[in-house]
DNA sequence: CGTAGTCGATTACGCGTGTAAACGATAACA
DNA sequence: TGTTATCGTTTACACGCGTAATCGACTACG
């Protein structure tokens, strides 16, 4: 059964994200090429995107692969399931969970493209089928 | 020209802003009344509530009236307003700004009830109008 | 007038986070 | 073979947050 996993994921933080979403765009990368990927915009030297690499490997969020004498990481959470919790925690927190005042305000505060209100139109035909 | 209001509000906690629905919901209050709020459901003792109180009011999210020999503390910013760059905030840092994947999202893991989605569908009606 | 209760303010402390330098092993090159 | 560049690991440190005890002032009751 499974036997007990936890498996209740830490916490991702912001800057640890910034990380996750490099390796979600391509992966396996080296620590060398995810700074590449994210050290120009946010400012960060080698050495930071070393430490949070470490720390989402401890968070098993990310794995490791070895490859000669260096390591290649590799996302182990799927950004579906990271972005889903968090935009449920978001929903939860400031929406009592109910999805659609979330939607209101997004409207209001005119943060709807054209596009969106088109996609979420047809999203909704099929939600409806 | 409005000076300059850097107005950049700090940033509210998660503790902070269980204080600050209580003072949405009424105000002004006493920290033993917000106390009365929120204590019991997070397993909160006065003496935090009194330590998130301060901390709100010098990140200027919260003011304090004198009344008699206590304050009264009454929310300075609006809920709406917080709610609003709370989750501008997600659907950047997530979605790329673009709200329709969002709501996918939340279709795709059936976080829709039915009343959402008539909501979300007569505020649609409203947007194309 | 003293004493107990109540307020806000001050201080505390451990943990996560952002940011990074230092260290030790190893590979590559001269 | 000695030196340099490159990895990952370890250590560092300041700051914000969660959580709270303590303190000094004041009030109200006895």
């Amino acid at each position: 059964m499974a036997a007990e996993s936890p498996e209740q994921p830490e916490r991702i933080s912001e800057a640890e994200h910034a990380v996750m979403e490099a390796l979600w765009q391509r992966a396996p990368l080296t620590a060398s090429e995810v700074c590449q990927q994210v050290c120009d915009a946010r400012g960060w030297s080698l050495a930071t995107v070393k430490t949070l690499l470490s720390r989402l490997v401890a968070k098993q969020a990310v794995e490791t692969a070895p490859d000669g004498k260096r390591f290649l990481y590799s996302p182990r959470i799927a950004r579906q399931d990271y972005v889903g919790t968090e935009s449920r925690r978001l929903v939860d927190r400031l929406f009592g969970g109910r999805a659609a005042p979330l939607f209101a305000h997004l409207a209001e505060a005119d943060a709807l493209t054209e596009e969106d209100i088109a996609e979420i139109e047809a999203l909704l035909q099929e939600l409806k089928s």
